[in-house]
DNA sequence: CGATGTCATGGAATCGATTACATCGGCGTG
DNA sequence: CACGCCGATGTAATCGATTCCATGACATCG
């Protein structure tokens, strides 16, 4: 692979004056200019990434660190992260943890010794030492979704708190008084978060949430399927299972299917996070929608922000309900299918009850 | 942040026995490698990658470029493939094509500067010049679900003619005639390849395939709606929708559902590329699964093997049909709920009509 | 016309590692 | 005892870029 000695040569003048044409620097003389320009397509040159990187200190690369890539959510947050960053001139890279605190950890570290530029992540558990350290010695980082509580690191989420509030509202206005909750990792923000939020909008219709009906789940199918089982053993089963992500909810449709029990007549069924299929299931499931795309551009952006030297800014964005009919009554007709992945990208008024 | 020029001084010793202290080189002191190694602890030293792989010429990682991170056939393989390669010593880059080819020769190109040390490709066009020119500068190479003919760079697949002639069967026994497809863009080896092995199939039951019954997609959803939506409006609409993959298969999901017709009563719908929440669609539907973690497992293999100086192989994987109700006929019930994502890893018999 | 400034250019240092080669001390052997 | 070998270590070259500094050619100005 050619390399720019070889450009130099080619063009009969030095290594400097090739890197200053090829950085566009004001003082080249044109006859230079075209002569290594001519020698860079006669090679087929292309800059080595790496030995400019060594020299500059800057990678132009952002690292992401998700919890999940099999989570749809989590796929198109990364969609809309690669995206923005490329629009700004980054490349990202990607580490999945699978929810698994060792391997975020070996991502992070991984994405250190390669010495990107910044660092978003959505943190698998509630304070990996590798990332506090990373964060107080001056990695530019960005918390997105989940975030590690006492670090002086930007977040950028969305608050669920309404829309949790309009579900129960929603909910009780069926006359559903016996609400179970499938929780994500008490670790994590959006774990616990989502939990509480649902606890305290019950307390406002007077509802209990007796322990019984709030399973732990880990954000990933089996356990939703697995917590489903037990609320169904009981002798009381609840009316209602919210699932605090789409995977679990997606376990506890496996769940209630496997009894051979239908939704919503048996047994009604919520989620967080809203996904495009939750149209076409039976029966269309009842969620809510983060503005995911939303979300990994503004993270993108603080974190660059935060690069380049600029104050960066925390942002949450509200979460919206969107109904259909896994709760019972028909839902309000929907519109038809929207044009942009996921449904949720386009609120549509007729089921939007989120207050901004 | 600490070079080896810092662990050197702390420990007092030259960067040389730093260096073979931290390669494990045999030629270094019991003292010398206690001293190196508490120094490391000491200033928390790491390794610059950056550095290293400028002077190795080798960044033990991996490209993979895929045309679309939405679907999630490509999510699972994007994380098959990371996986076996984490456990072979490599990290892994993904890019996001889009089925976009500038955005994919974007990312080839990003890729090339970075010298990764190989690259798999599932290419969105039938030729690339740009990955053309790669493979035969000798940029390791290993294609994957897609490929582009004439290159001699192995290819990692799997074959859905045998699963395509099953869905055929059960569709003609059934008693339909009438079957439609929703094709990929031909320029893709999947997209022309999936219609050639429908229209052999059909040709095997005396039935026609009429121009007006290949839909022209490009394996997103709207095109899926698109052309259903045309096929609605023929005087004579067909019995049967094949999509030749899941997105497209769910905007046609879209479009029967927009006009309030219902699957399988009206119109039968099949896709292929079996996923997760086809179980609990409404119909669940028919579709055909490919081994999508080993095919990334295998892909990996055959990338390292050429890496590392051994000869890479070529796999081809075979595709299995697994029934369910979208094409009419209650399927024989589906075992519970599998404990992996997707559905398809695990074979289950009665509905694996695949022949090996 | 001499002093000063501007512009294009090249030489060489540098980034942080790896590694070939030289050096040195100690030890075994003839 | 001298020689040679081996193990441990350091010095310095190297990878491919960027960039500081020096240099020389010209132009401009007083």
């Amino acid at each position: 692979m050619a390399s720019i000695k070889d450009v130099a040569a080619e063009a009969g003048v030095s290594v400097a004056t090739v890197s200053r044409v090829l950085n566009d620097h004001p003082s080249v003389s044109e006859d230079a200019r075209t002569r290594v320009l001519a020698a860079v397509e006669a090679l087929g040159y292309r800059p080595n990434a790496v030995a400019r990187s060594l020299r500059t200190d800057q990678t132009r690369t952002l690292g992401l660190v998700i919890s999940d890539v099999l989570n749809p959510y989590f796929t198109e947050l990364a969609r809309s992260v690669e995206e923005e960053a490329r629009a700004l001139g980054y490349s990202v890279i990607i580490g999945n943890a699978d929810e698994r605190p060792d391997l975020q950890d070996h991502h992070v570290r991984t994405l250190l010794d390669r010495r990107i530029d910044g660092l978003l992540v959505s943190p698998t558990d509630g304070g990996s030492p590798l990332i506090l350290d990373a964060a107080r010695a001056g990695t530019p980082m960005v918390f997105v979704d989940r975030w590690i509580p006492g670090v002086d690191v930007p977040v950028v989420r969305s608050d669920g708190r309404a829309a949790v509030r309009d579900l129960v509202a929603h909910l009780h206005g069926l006359g559903h008084r016996r609400l179970a909750i499938i929780a994500g990792p008490a670790a994590t923000t959006t774990g616990s978060e989502r939990v509480e939020a649902f606890r305290a909008a019950m307390a406002e219709y007077g509802l209990p949430l007796p322990d019984a009906y709030t399973g732990q789940g880990d954000f990933q199918a089996e356990s939703g399927r697995r917590v489903t089982e037990g609320f169904l053993d009981l002798p009381e089963p609840p009316e209602v299972v919210f699932a605090a992500d789409n995977l679990m909810a997606l376990g506890a449709l496996d769940a209630v299917r496997a009894r051979g029990l239908r939704v919503p007549r048996d047994i009604a069924l919520a989620a967080f996070d809203d996904i495009r299929w939750f149209v076409h299931t039976d029966p269309p499931i009842t969620a809510i929608a983060q503005p995911t795309g939303e979300l990994g551009r503004a993270a993108v952006r603080a974190l660059v922000d935060r690069i380049e030297g600029r104050p960066p800014q925390s942002v949450t964005l509200p979460a919206r309900l969107v109904v259909r009919r896994s709760c019972g009554e028909p839902a309000p007709q929907e519109p038809p299918a929207p044009e942009e992945f996921p449904a949720s990208q386009e609120p549509s008024p007729e089921t939007n009850r989120s207050q901004t």
